[in-house]
DNA sequence: ATCTATGCAAAGCTTTTGCAATCGT
DNA sequence: ACGATTGCAAAAGCTTTGCATAGAT
């Protein structure tokens, strides 16, 4: 990170203006609007570089597509199994995760992810249309 | 799952008789000492097949690759940051997530996924050997 | 002027899929 | 015999990378 490309800045004002989890190809399309020559490759390689430098956060959640956080705060996430849409949970309600132990089977524990997963709001509502009780 | 193949039984027998996590490379490679022809599309097919019949376990931790799991009691996992290494955490010292709520931000939960990630006892002696000490 | 970062396109990986042949039932 | 399952190979994502050029300092 020596050069402080327009590329990189505006790949990390649109990630922090997001309150979403864009993957790399989301937020192309983002970024696009505002360089449309913008490659793929770049930003990839930015926002690589923007997590190794702690500025985002990579979220290797589950099924297939790495997200990126433009919110460095710790929090946890929602994942919906439907969509794969995935909200941030400010707070969760009491302490999920107690005390972090320090080794656990012989690993020098650095931290943990909780990740919850269910059904979003939008899906729910689909569900209700498309499977008519059958009762 | 309509019928007993061979290929099925091998790829099933392999990964209930391991402790680790393999990928689906890993396990075809395991498998192909056995059955030498088996191909790694059958591997995939028979994977997601007995997944999907929860009779092994899907886990998609962090990081790219998936990783199949035998043994279907539930337990949590740490990962090795350096290595990829995944190995179970039968028990946790105390109760590690709380009663997990049935709604959250609107979402209908319906699971969660706790991963410590960390260095494994193999990697914290590499790196004793790698850095020395430099003060 | 230097040398990092970019755009483009090709390549790499993991995973999925189409199809004719095979094999379990 | 029927049709689910296989092997093979091609295709389909997502992500990385090589290279010449552009651009930040």
């Amino acid at each position: 990170m020596k050069r402080y490309t327009r590329q990189r800045q505006v790949v990390l004002e649109e990630l922090q203006g997001l309150t979403s989890h864009p993957t790399a190809t989301d937020l192309y399309e983002i970024v696009r609007k505002r360089l449309p020559n913008i490659s793929l490759g770049t930003v990839y390689r930015n926002l690589e570089l923007l997590a190794g430098n702690n500025i985002i956060r990579k979220l290797e959640l589950s099924s297939g597509k790495t997200r990126y956080d433009g919110d460095l705060t710790s929090h946890n996430h929602v994942r919906c199994v439907n969509c794969g849409r995935v909200d941030d949970l400010s707070d969760l309600p009491g302490d999920v995760v107690g005390d972090q132990p320090r080794e656990l089977n012989g690993y020098k524990i650095l931290g943990h992810r909780l990740e919850f997963y269910g059904v979003c709001r939008g899906c729910r509502r689909e569900d209700k249309d498309e499977n008519t009780p059958s009762s």
